[in-house]
DNA sequence: ACCCAGGTGGCTT
DNA sequence: AAGCCACATGGG
């Protein structure tokens, strides 16, 4: 009986031959769709298209339609999240959308450390950190380096459809999960060079070969150290991953933005990297990398 | 046509 | 250590 692969507490239903789970969260706080999917981290994520302000995406290998319903008093912010998917329990997307930590909290801490950044933390209270599969985050910004968001999404995407594995069709379009490591460390270079990745190609098959070994031996990078020997992975990048891809929130990824907010707050010279990264580590801490993320998200919208 | 994009590697001072 | 520059591609 099928019905019995179903987990606890979904409800099944089917559609455009998919059997879907259908997950309700309720008293969810701290979250705003825009924010979560808009605000750099994360490139395969895309409004519904049909005003309902619901996304699709994917994550890990399922794809989904996640919807934020606000329920009960405004005031509050308590909100109902509902996710539509085609695989991953509870648990799995509470842990994707980092459901177990105190967003308020955290925020109510960085504007005491530093009042300065209330603005931003206004604007993208809705943000949260998602707890993304680490290889997926090494290629992804691996892809970011030197191109613009639109660009990167769309090579991300043809990375999925060309090497992901096939997950089916849903919400109007089919979907293919990240690629695999052994299968992109495998693919030929004239194969990546036609998904127009440009010069990066070269990088992403290297790391997906390197990250092969790696895990073959039984050990992930998992240091700043590691990461950075990655090739086509600086320090930028590398922060990038540690942040979203091994939730290290301490770390503090200076790109383009965040050198113009730096300079425009503080006066910090553009190439003074160092100091920015100490600057962030003295006054935020282990929170500087929620901090980046407030303040990446709001300059880039509200620009300069 | 032009500048830029969630930069990095490599080479030269 | 710091300053250049090429890199592939396309968005605006």
């Amino acid at each position: 009986m099928l019905t019995s692969f179903i987990p606890r507490g979904s409800t099944d239903l089917l559609k455009d031959g998919l059997l879907m789970n259908r997950i309700v969260i309720n008293d969810v706080r701290d979250i705003d769709l825009e924010h979560v999917f808009e605000c750099g981290q994360c490139f395969r994520w895309v409004p519904a298209g049909d005003g309902s302000g619901d996304y699709t995406g994917a994550a890990g290998k399922y794809a989904a339609r996640i919807s934020l319903k606000h329920d009960g008093v405004a005031e509050t912010g308590h909100c109902s999240l509902q996710i539509e998917a085609t695989g991953g329990d509870e648990a799995f997307w509470r842990d994707y959308f980092d459901l177990g930590t105190d967003y308020g909290a955290i925020k109510d801490e960085l504007v005491r450390n530093e009042p300065e950044i209330e603005n931003a933390v206004k604007y993208g209270y809705g943000i949260r950190i998602l707890r993304q599969d680490l290889f997926e985050t090494l290629i992804s910004f691996i892809v970011s380096q030197n191109n613009n968001i639109p660009r990167i999404r769309k090579c991300i995407e043809a990375l999925c459809s060309r090497y992901g594995e096939y997950i089916g069709e849903a919400f109007g379009r089919e979907w293919h999960a990240f690629p695999e490591p052994e299968v992109l460390a495998e693919a030929s270079e004239e194969d990546l060079a036609a998904l127009r990745l440009g010069y990066r190609s070269g990088y992403i098959r290297a790391a997906a070969e390197r990250y092969v070994s790696d895990r073959d031996c039984g050990h992930l990078p998992e240091t700043r150290e590691e990461i950075l020997s990655y090739r086509g992975v600086g320090p930028k990048v590398a922060n990038c991953i540690m942040l979203f891809g091994l939730r290290d929130v301490g770390a503090f990824p200076v790109d383009t933005w965040v050198k113009h907010i730096m300079n425009d707050m503080y006066g910090f010279d553009e190439n003074d990297m160092k100091g920015m990264e100490r600057f962030a580590c003295d006054k935020f801490g282990e929170l500087a990398g929620y901090a980046q993320q407030y303040l990446f998200y709001y300059y880039r919208d509200n620009g300069r």
